[in-house]
DNA sequence: ACATCAATGTGCGATACCGTACATAATGGT
DNA sequence: ACCATTATGTACGGTATCGCACATTGATGT
């Protein structure tokens, strides 16, 4: 049975083989104290991870693909507040003390992630001061995020936000083609399919992206970046600051790759 | 010199006369850790607490009065995130292990504080558990503000907000009389002065509130809760949860003044 | 009482996006 | 190859807010 294979291979977890920043960045002996309570699961898009107001029974360290942290209005529309990948985790605010979800994750590229339930988690932070650390730091970063589009969903166009999160999806993916309708898009950023359209339309227009059928490809990251708010810069600053590390940390390895 | 005779009375701190929450909240014991280490501030109106970028020295747990914090967006434009007053306090991002403030903090109602050193305050936290929880625990709960203002600046309409605005700032009053120009209001909430005074003027004219060069009085609490959005409920919901108390928790004892 | 300034009310063309509808194009299954 | 379905392009009147300008009103100091 697949479970018991999962089981099989977690035991045998390797710090070095994983891609989640979080718990790659873990002190070998730290991580030793989580790995045993860590088991694989792969995300299937559409996947809802939380919901808002239920209990938060896992935490998931995503390693690939990624999700989208929604805020629930009362008239039922989803909003996109945060997209996470295998920078970060989902369900860390248990870490602060809360008991339920105040908004729904769900899996916008399909992909995988390790999870712990929460029990297992606190256990380990109480003994595992690093771990405590970074999560706490990973938190204040994503509360930046959260920021950050605050201030952006207020000010900036569509042509703006459309941009920084094709190029925030980009980076949390491993190659340039995203599985996206318009629609999905629409629905991430409050605002109306054909208004979406419109937008695209001007970014492939510019040659910064093609769009085919729920199949989007980044030409042309520069010209993204450009026509990119600033927001999209200084939440990917926060998380290159957050682990340290010089050059784009989140950028993936293989990027404009239809691009000189 | 007024400094000697603050320090004076902040020796003699009583922690039953001290009405910021968190503070009121701490067992005995760990109050006392922190008490020695607490100086009262006035705070006066435009006073700068944190700025963006910068190191945050002191924690400020806020008394009377309150205080935005706002994101500063490359424009040079100011946009609100978050409201707080003596349910909370600013700065306490440092015990996520942050080192400089991700936004303004910026005095919106004349009041007073007690402030403490991040030093002193992280140095009280390892050794005062509860003080560590309940930090963490308000800072979810700013996390949910943030994030359900994230949502409500991309869906509500100004009329909305501005409700939703006020009776935020109501709630950290003490008083039913609010000293607040169109202007500012327009500042925190990222739209024209004109649009307010359009939006306080359907409010004036329906008797929730009086409006008068800078001044403005909330005379209908309940007319108000009603035109403002969900957001407003959602958040202080939260924040009732977090002290644990059934009946509006952050509701001023004295509201609707001129009501029956 | 008067002058001055800050705060507010209002007007108006421009614009971004809504809400909805419909046509077209690409994909996948049979 | 065909069809059903899904995704996208586009149109159009409506509306909230922008961006700017100007008039008016209330507060303040002398």
């Amino acid at each position: 049975m697949l479970p018991r294979r999962w089981k099989i291979r977690v035991s045998r977890l390797v710090q070095a083989s994983i891609r989640n920043r979080v718990l790659a960045a873990l002190p070998a002996t730290e991580f030793a104290l989580l790995a045993a309570h860590l088991s694989r699961v792969e995300l299937a898009l559409g996947e809802r991870l939380h919901s808002a107001g239920e209990p938060i029974s896992y935490v998931y360290f995503v390693e690939r693909g990624f999700i989208s942290a929604l805020a629930l209005l009362s008239d039922g529309q989803p909003l996109e507040i945060g997209l996470i990948g295998a920078e970060g985790a989902i369900g860390v605010s248990v870490i602060l003390g809360a008991e339920t979800s105040y908004c729904e994750t769900m899996c916008q590229r399909a992909g995988s992630a390790y999870r712990v339930t929460t029990a297992a988690l606190k256990d380990a932070i109480a003994r595992a001061p690093h771990l405590r650390d970074l999560l706490l730091r990973y938190t204040h970063a994503f509360h930046i995020q959260v920021a950050q589009t605050a201030a952006c969903n207020a000010h900036h166009e569509l042509g703006q936000r459309l941009a920084r999160w094709l190029l925030a999806a980009h980076d949390r993916s491993r190659v340039a083609e995203l599985s996206l309708t318009q629609d999905m898009i629409a629905t991430m950023l409050g605002v109306r399919r054909s208004t979406v359209s419109i937008a695209a339309g001007t970014l492939q227009r510019a040659g910064f992206i093609r769009y085919q059928h729920g199949h989007i490809t980044i030409l042309d990251r520069v010209g993204l970046e450009n026509a990119a708010c600033e927001c999209y810069e200084a939440v990917a600053e926060e998380y290159r600051a957050l682990f340290g590390v010089y050059p784009k940390a989140l950028t993936p390895v293989k990027n404009r790759p239809d691009l000189g």
